[in-house]
DNA sequence: ATCATTTTGAGACAGCTTATCAATTTCAAT
DNA sequence: ATTGAAATTGATAAGCTGTCTCAAAATGAT
């Protein structure tokens, strides 16, 4: 089988080099089962990596997944409870709607709200630099 | 002196009367410390409260603050680590930026976001209940 | 004034995340 | 390939924020 996530795998390792942090066999796992979500939270990835490799420890999940953060791999974002961890290595920015009911989240990306944001920012004497914006209500399933 | 947030007493009492909840001493003094606030946290008000009322203790201070969510007074919400009291009495829906330089908190409402919120959820069978958008950067000062 | 019901305060507890630290692994320099 | 300084790991303790517990006190309808 063909390599996976070779331009992600790059980009961790560049960051790794630019601030002397070392590849490790962990670091690849996780970076590889991280990329074949759209958020997962540390506990969950925590059990389904448990499956395989049952000594891999809580702390390093959290560790590392604040890494690919670091990296810019990663986004965390508080949806509920627990930290979820966004993959944004091939997606770039974007807001969410999510479903208070099924708790199902959509993505989404709109110019327009961000050209706005902008627009109140500058309003305000303000540089952007980050945003958070979710949406929560019920989907067409949740609402009967 | 003439008495203080009336109105806002008014409809605390009414939701209190509403539930079978009793007025406090504690309720009327927290409601009138929150009421000259922006936005505070339960943990602050507690340290603020203790200097003219040392014996008030911090869960009354949450139970308050959350009684006044459910009672429509404010509103939670998360910029940081902790939770902010934000006071919507007499104020209604609005948004944030925050100065990541010095933790200033502007506030502004923007009737065009809002409604290319809506634009998008309907886009998403979504149906809003609540939402939350936070601009984060720097302020003009924090800029240099 | 009585008294069932609600509230309070102090501290225990819980959920999530980070800190600690000895043992192990990595990797650049031999 | 071997060495060894530096980084990383795993287990668990600790930290932080917020809620729960429960006996004592306060409230307010009667
Ligand atoms: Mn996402
Ligand atoms: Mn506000
Ligand atoms: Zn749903
Ligand atoms: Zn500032």
């Amino acid at each position: 089988m063909a390599a996976k996530h070779v331009k992600e795998m790059e980009a961790l390792k560049e960051h790794l080099g630019k601030h002397q942090l070392k590849l490790t066999r962990q670091r690849e796992l996780i970076l590889n089962a991280f990329l074949r979500q759209e958020h997962i939270t540390a506990e969950a990835m925590y059990h389904q990596l448990a499956k395989s490799d049952p000594h891999l420890g809580l702390a390093t999940i959290y560790r590392t997944l604040n890494l690919f953060c670091d990296a810019g791999l990663a986004q965390a974002r508080h949806f509920g409870s627990q930290t979820q961890y966004d993959n944004i290595a091939h997606k770039g920015h974007h807001d969410h709607l999510i479903c208070t009911g099924c708790d199902k989240i959509v993505e989404f990306e709109n110019c327009d709200i961000e050209r706005l944001q902008e627009e109140v920012a500058t309003q305000n004497g303000f540089i952007i630099k980050t945003h958070r914006l979710e949406l929560y209500g019920l989907c067409s399933r949740c609402r009967h």
